[in-house]
DNA sequence: TCAAGACTTGAATCGACAC
DNA sequence: TGTGTCGATTCAAGTCTTG
C-alpha cells in the first residue's frame, strides 16, 4: 500500500481484523478499543417499578464461549500490535466480563501494560435486584506495543488537568447521555453503549501528540473520531455496521478541529489551580479553543485542551495568566476570567456553581 | 479427615496448594486470597529483538514466566474451588501485574464472577518518575463456586454502610500503616503489603454470616484472621513464612471477638419474619372495608376480611392484584399499594415496619 | 420565564421455594 | 427437573411537564 492509499481521516465500513490485515505494519501510534463485552445475560431485566431495562442484546455481543471469544480477542489484538509503531500504546476497555481475557491475551502478545485505568460512572445503572454491588465502573487497559517502547505519555498535561497533582488511575466521569448521544431517525440511542467524550478527550490528550494516527478498530458511533479531529490527530475508524458508519461519518464531518495553537497542551512544568478547571474542558462545558476575556474586556485568551489558557504566546493556568497579563503578583482566575454564553459575560467561577454536588464531585 | 481434625481458628504453617490438600471438600463458607502479584516480570521478559516478539501464535510457549505463574494459580484456584461449599464465595486480590491472569483462570475454572472490587487507595505512593498515571488501585474479583451458587451476600447490611445507597464497586480506604501495621523486632514493617482491616472488614460483613469459616491460603500477618474473629466467624490461615506464622499468631490471640448481639448487622428483608396482610386485617390495623390506591391514586381497591383485595369484580392478594390492574407480571403488592391515614398515604410496608420488633414479629 | 416535580435511562453475567 | 407462587428490589443525571 503507498502512502496515497492510506485512508487517514476516514471511517472504513468493514468486518474488525480484516480491514486491520488491509493497512500496513507500523502506521499507527494509539489505538483505542471498546470490544464486545461477551455479556452473558440470561433474560430480561426488570426495574423495581417494572419498567424494562433496555440492556445490549445484539449480535456482535454473541459467542458461543470464552474460547470463541478468546480467539476472536487474540485475532484482533495480534492485528493490533502489527499495526502499532515501535512507541505506540493501545487502550483497551471493558467489564469484568472479558477484561480479564483481554488483559491476559495482551500480556501473552507481547504487550507492556502501562496502568489499568477505572473509568468510575458518575451515573451506573444500579443493582436492581439487590444480590451484587453496584457495578459502576469499567476497566482500561492501557499497554506499550512491548517493554523497550518508548510511549508518549503527556504527564505534565494530566497533571494540569488534575489541579497539578498527579492524575491518578481511577478517573470520575458521567456516561454518554443528553444531546451528545447519536439518535436514529426515531430519537431513540442508535448505539447501546456509546463512550462519553470526556473519556476519549483523556485518553487522546494523555497518550497522543498532535499530528498523530489514532485508530479505533471498533469505531461504533465514532467518538473516537470526533474527539481526535477535534484535538488535531488524524484518525481511522472501522465499523462493521452501516448505519453506525453513516452517522459517524456526519458526526464527524459536523466536527472542527482546533487549531494547532489551541490544541497544544502544557509543555512543561507548571503551575495550576479544587474542582480541577480541566474538568470543565474535558466535559465541554467550557470546550478548548473558547476565548475568555476580563471583565472589561480588555485582555482574552483561549482555552487549551489541558485547562491551560494561551495568551500573547503565552501560556499558563487561568491564575498565572490573569497575574502576568495584568502585572499582578497574583490572581484568582475563577473570579478574572469571563467567557460568553448566549450574550452574556460569565465568571468562570459560575462553572463550579452550577456543577457543585454533581458530577463533579470526586470525593470518596 | 474427622471433623475433630479440622483445624479451625488456627494459623497453619506450609505451602499453600499442599496446606490446602490437607483440608476437605465443601468445608469452607468464603475464601479471602491475597497472592503473589508476580511483580518480577520485568527483567525476564524483557528482550532485546522485537522481531521475535512479532511472531504471535509461536510465542506462546516462550513466556515461561507467564506459564509458570499461571500453572500455580491454575493450581491454588481448582484446590481453593474444592474447598468452598456449593454457595461459597472467592475474593482473590491482585494489581495488573496479575489480576487479569487470575480473573481468565477463575473463568475457566468454573468461578462464577460476581463483580470486579476497585480499592481506590487515599493514600497511594506516586508515580515518582512520571512516565505513568499514579497507580492508584488494586482489583479485587469476588466469584461464587459456579453460576447456580445461592451465594450470601449481605445487600442491607452494605447499603448501611454506604449511608442508604446501593454500596458501589469501588471502595475508596486508605492504606494499612500506623500502629496497625505489624513490625518486627527492629520496629520495621514485617509484611510489604500488608493489606487494611476495613477492606477485610467491609469483605467479611458483605459476603459472610456468622460461624461461617473463613480461609486465607496466603495469610501473611493475619489480618484475614484477626479480622474474621474479630467479627465472630471461624477462620483458617495458611502461611508459608514462620516468621509471619508467628506474628500472626499472636495477633489472633490479641483479638476479642464482638458479641453476637454487637457483631449483628442488618438483616436482609428477606430474612425478616414473614408478616402476613392478612394478620392486620385480622388485629382491625387495616379493617376489612378500607379502599386502598396506587402511589398516583389512579386504581382502587377494597380490602376483604380475608385480607385478599376486591376491584373491578376481581379478587386476589395485594400482590396480584396489583400484577393484573397493572398489567405486569408481578408486583409487590407491600409497596404498590396505599392507604389514607390522618389524611396523608402510606403503603401497606409501613404497616410492617410499624409493627417489627413488637408483638407481630412473632407472627411469621 | 422559572421552579418544582414527574419521568426517563444507563455494557446487567440480578430469586427462592414448594410442589 | 419444570412450573407456579410469593415477594424483594433503584441512583444519578438529564429531560419533560406542570403550575
Amino acid at each position: 500500500m503507498t502512502h496515497q492509499d492510506f485512508p487517514i481521516d476516514q471511517i472504513l465500513c468493514g468486518e474488525c481484523v480484516s480491514t486491520m490485515r488491509s493497512l500496513p505494519s507500523s502506521s499507527i501510534d494509539c489505538i483505542f478499543a471498546d470490544p464486545p463485552y461477551n455479556l452473558q445475560l440470561r433474560g430480561e431485566l426488570r426495574r423495581p417499578d417494572e419498567t424494562v431495562v433496555d440492556g445490549v442484546d445484539d449480535d456482535w455481543d454473541k459467542f458461543t464461549d470464552y474460547s470463541a471469544y478468546d480467539r476472536f480477542t487474540r485475532d484482533w489484538l495480534a492485528e493490533a500490535r502489527r499495526l502499532l509503531t515501535h512507541d505506540g500504546t493501545i487502550w483497551a476497555i471493558g467489564s469484568y466480563h472479558n477484561v480479564f481475557r483481554l488483559g491476559a491475551i495482551m500480556q501473552e502478545l507481547g504487550f507492556w501494560i502501562l496502568n489499568d485505568i477505572v473509568w468510575r460512572k458518575a451515573n451506573p445503572m444500579p443493582n436492581f435486584r439487590g444480590r451484587r454491588f453496584t457495578n459502576a465502573h469499567e476497566t482500561m487497559i492501557w499497554a506499550a506495543r512491548g517493554p523497550d517502547s518508548k510511549y508518549c505519555f503527556n504527564y505534565q498535561a494530566m497533571k494540569t488537568l488534575n489541579d497539578d497533582v498527579q492524575m491518578r488511575s481511577d478517573w470520575y466521569l458521567p456516561l454518554c447521555t443528553g444531546n451528545e448521544r447519536v439518535k436514529n431517525v426515531h430519537g431513540l440511542k442508535l448505539h447501546p453503549t456509546q463512550k462519553p467524550e470526556s473519556l476519549l478527550h483523556r485518553v487522546l490528550i494523555a497518550s497522543t501528540r498532535s499530528g498523530d494516527v489514532v485508530l479505533d478498530p471498533f469505531s461504533g458511533t465514532g467518538t473516537t473520531a470526533a474527539v481526535a479531529k477535534r484535538l488535531g490527530r488524524h484518525f481511522v475508524g472501522i465499523e462493521r455496521h452501516p448505519d453506525y458508519v453513516e452517522a459517524s461519518r456526519l458526526r464527524v464531518d459536523a466536527e472542527q478541529p482546533l487549531s494547532e495553537e489551541h490544541a497544544a497542551v502544557t509543555p512543561a512544568k507548571r503551575e495550576m489551580p479544587r474542582i480541577p478547571f480541566g474538568t470543565f474542558v474535558e466535559q465541554g462545558m467550557l470546550p478548548a479553543g473558547t476565548e475568555l476575556c476580563d471583565r472589561q474586556r480588555r485582555l482574552r485568551a483561549v482555552v487549551s485542551p489541558d485547562g491551560s489558557l494561551v495568551s500573547g504566546g503565552q501560556r499558563g493556568s487561568i491564575h498565572k495568566m490573569g497575574a502576568q497579563l495584568t502585572g499582578a503578583p497574583s490572581c484568582n482566575g475563577w473570579t478574572f476570567w469571563y467567557f460568553e454564553r448566549n450574550g452574556e459575560l460569565l465568571p468562570l467561577d459560575i462553572l463550579r456553581t452550577e456543577s457543585s454536588q454533581t458530577k463533579l464531585r470526586n470525593a470518596g
